[in-house]
DNA sequence: GTCTATATCGCGATAGAC
DNA sequence: GTCTATCGCGATATAGAC
């Protein structure tokens, strides 16, 4: 594992135009086709370039998957602050953000969270350890059973998966956003 | 899209010793790898033997993606059917069937079910496509509105997700099955 | 059923011109 | 920032001997 820069907060992350580019269209394709199932190739087709101008903006492809996950990660950084900070409904505010992410970036987003490149990444590259770390303990609240780390297992996975679910396909955003947090609020009783 | 065989039953089809072999080394790496990132050099190795002899069993790799799905959907036939028939209990019984399966083969048969190529197979092979339609309706039951189509999709991924979930990685099989079994007869209580 | 050897292709990645 | 051209490798898949 090489680290492109020591990072300490995803947020302050800066990216050029040319370099967002590649990590939308790369998004797309992954979510897709999974990150071993997607080429440079393919990335630079989507963008209508070469590979070779794929290449000067990330120097491997691996680098082009952190950049996306740590992308994702920056966008839940704020919500997840708040929640450390630890009012009453810190654990609310974060799911309730988790959903949006979720629901605006619908089917992208979730399918990342289940690759295996992406997985071993979480376990390898130490920045994102720390967040999923962070995540899952802001989730767990001080309760750490294995019912709680169970109901925590699923909330976060029921997010994730919902969102892409062909049962659901046929549901517009918004619906799927009030159901779904009506949902994890029950979730959450369950819990306390 | 080639399909092997005619099916209508996946519990029919019968495989030799050799088959079975090569089907056993290649879902242990394909739950670790993904389908795009597990090459039949592997699976050679990982059973000792070279490439050519696991293309003497099954002629393409995708043949293989095919018929380790067959087989995990095999196992689930009899509770499908069972539900079907369609006694009052009969959701119930095709859950706690899903999880048993999830627990005896945690994480294994899991990973499967997002995998991009496989996720993709379920859509273009029409036996594929036949048995998911029935898992879902069956897990449906008769309300088809919104609510306890989300509720469908999320109980159906949480037995996936939750077995190879980190936040419960440490749990022992029996325990986790205990639980997951309350958890998912509380969620078909919501949506009843 | 297993081997060696090979064909063909697409992959990640780099060099160097414009 | 983009291109053409190329390198080396590992991928799927096949031929044919034992």
């Amino acid at each position: 594992m090489t680290a492109p820069h020591e990072v300490r907060s995803f947020r302050a992350i800066r990216r050029t135009a040319a370099q967002t580019r590649v990590l939308d269209a790369a998004l797309v394709l992954i979510a897709e086709h999974g990150v071993s199932g997607t080429s440079l190739q393919m990335i630079a087709d989507a963008m209508g370039v070469t590979k070779a101008a794929v290449y000067r903006q990330f120097r491997t492809k691996e680098e082009i998957v952190i950049a996306i996950t740590e992308r994702e990660m920056a966008a839940l950084e704020d919500a997840l602050e708040d929640a450390e900070a630890g009012g009453p409904k810190a654990r609310e505010v974060l799911i309730d953000r988790m959903v949006d992410q979720a629901i605006d970036r619908r089917g992208l987003v979730s399918a990342l969270s289940f690759d295996p490149v992406i997985i071993r990444l979480q376990g390898e590259y130490e920045p994102f350890q720390r967040f999923v770390e962070r995540l899952y303990a802001a989730l767990l609240g001080t309760d750490g059973g294995v019912e709680a780390r169970l109901h925590a297992a699923i909330l976060s996975s029921a997010i994730s998966v919902s969102v892409m679910h062909p049962l659901v396909a046929d549901v517009d955003g918004d619906t799927l956003r009030v159901h779904l947090k009506s949902l994890t609020r029950r979730m959450l009783g369950l819990s306390d």
